[in-house]
DNA sequence: ACGGTTGTTAGGCC
DNA sequence: AGGCCTAACAACCG
């Protein structure tokens, strides 16, 4: 799960937002107890970061990529976590989980979530060139320490749309390139949230699981960077700067 | 039916 | 110390 579904998720458990927790429930390995008759002060996100706010701890979630979650509803496979509230419940599967406690504003940096209010796309910049000259443009959209909520389809895309080869390097790239890709990743963010809502993300999909680009160009797939992870290139379009 | 995957962390090894 | 690698998670889609 991207960062824009984890906003859409935000946006779904908006009803239980003040409410008591019930019943915990789940097999997953915490302390249950914590939650149980606590009431929710407010749902956050950081990036694909899930917060549930207790009053002086936090509940920390993670979808990674196998993930999903039910409101008000169950699936076939056990929950790793429900918490039941008068008004439903909330059940997530196959993600990671733990508490944090400290205060959130000391663990997360709100202006590198492109979809926060906060996010600063100079100060993205300012913590991008602090990385090596020398690593691809591609791992680096994936460290979501600097882009906190882009996942392999808004990376593949923003890299289409600013024709920026996946493999080219960070030192090699121009100033307003580099620019460019920030300004992207938070405009492909809202794009990504809007059709999301609307049920037809892929169908905007420009190279991403496609095998030709907009130009009918061939677009090839290649486990690319540190990382290794599916890049989707057009080698016409994208321009591969090292 | 089975290979690929919208992701991250932990831990071992040098 | 820190880079590099792998396993784990264990569902779902085509």
């Amino acid at each position: 799960m991207e960062g824009p579904s984890i906003v859409i998720l935000k946006e779904e458990v908006q009803l239980f937002n003040g409410k008591e927790v019930q019943h915990v429930k789940g097999y997953g390995k915490f302390n249950h107890k914590r939650m149980l008759h606590k009431k929710v002060i407010y749902f956050k996100s950081w990036g694909k970061q899930f917060l549930v706010c207790f009053d002086g701890f936090t509940l920390w979630i993670h979808f990674g990529l196998f993930g999903s979650y039910k409101i008000s509803a169950t699936k076939t496979i056990n929950a790793k976590l429900s918490l039941v509230f008068d008004n439903g419940e909330l059940n997530c599967y196959v993600c990671s989980i733990k508490f944090i406690d400290e205060p959130l504003d000391e663990v997360y940096d709100w202006r590198l979530d492109m979809l926060s209010e906060k996010w600063n796309p100079k100060y993205v910049k300012q913590v991008l060139m602090e990385k090596k000259e020398d690593v691809q443009i591609g791992d680096l959209l994936l460290d979501a320490k600097i882009f906190s909520g882009v996942g392999n389809i808004i990376r593949n895309e923003v890299l289409y749309r600013t024709k920026v080869h996946p493999e080219s390097l960070l030192g090699k790239i121009p100033s307003r390139k580099i620019t460019e890709i920030i300004r992207q990743t938070h405009l492909y963010s809202l794009d990504f949230l809007k059709w999301r809502k609307r049920g037809e993300l892929a169908k905007h999909w420009k190279v991403y699981k496609q095998t030709t680009c907009d130009k009918r160009h061939p677009v090839i797939k290649k486990d690319t960077g540190k990382t290794k992870r599916r890049s989707f290139i057009c080698e016409t379009c994208m321009v591969k700067y090292d």
